[in-house]
DNA sequence: TTTTGGATGTCCT
DNA sequence: GGACATCCAAAAA
């Protein structure tokens, strides 16, 4: 398995939305390695999306990194959880794809016991869940993803991939209608 | 300095 | 289907 290059992330945010299904997500710790397959992403394509933090340019300490280069970690507290994206688009350019869903892979039993003994089928199939299953934190925050201890790796591209309307963002105006969602068809780990 | 409001998950009914 | 947990940072005061 080879680390994706700087160049994948290169590529148009929609693009990379898709490129990145079938890919696997690593993570290492003291603990252990964890990994899994990227099945569900969706994009958010700063200063015209209305549901982007950055939308109209909208530039914080908390946004700061989508306008970054792409292949950089953007990490974001939601309530008591952790949401894990991948900042894209060239330096300047506020754009990001959301991680919503993995397959578990590697690092089975590590994932088991921080996801307190759940069904398989629940420890990864949601935003907040993967980067608890996969020990992401909010200091991974600007982390390059061709290194280690967090990187993703080449996978092989599904022969099936369906798209649609993204999730949790009803108050986002036209924006929620766009359909920046993609997932993995009939993959049982997508988030639903 | 205080208030406010989430790109969610879990538990309860 | 609905309440609530529990934290950060933006925005208001």
């Amino acid at each position: 398995m080879t680390t994706l290059p700087l160049k994948f992330y290169q590529q148009p945010t929609l693009e990379l939305a898709k490129s990145l299904l079938g890919c696997k997500l690593v993570k290492e710790t003291a603990e252990g390695v964890a990994s899994g397959f990227i099945v569900e992403t969706e994009a958010y394509i700063g200063p015209n999306d209305q549901a982007a933090h950055s939308f109209n340019n909208r530039r914080t300490k908390r946004t700061e990194i989508m306008f970054g280069a792409a292949g950089l970690t953007y990490t974001y507290v939601m309530h008591t959880h952790c949401l894990f994206n991948v900042v894209s688009g060239p330096e300047g350019l506020p754009e990001a794809v959301l991680v919503r869903a993995v397959e578990p892979v590697q690092g089975l039993e590590l994932m088991q016991t921080r996801r307190n003994n759940r069904k398989k089928k629940e420890w990864t199939n949601g935003p907040g869940k993967l980067t608890k299953a996969l020990g992401i934190q909010r200091e991974d925050y600007g982390h390059n993803l061709t290194q280690k201890p967090l990187y993703i790796q080449k996978g092989i591209q599904p022969s099936h991939v369906s798209h649609g309307k993204r999730i949790g963002i009803d108050n986002s105006g036209e924006a929620r209608h766009y359909p920046w969602r993609f997932w993995v068809t009939d993959n049982p780990y997508v988030s639903r």
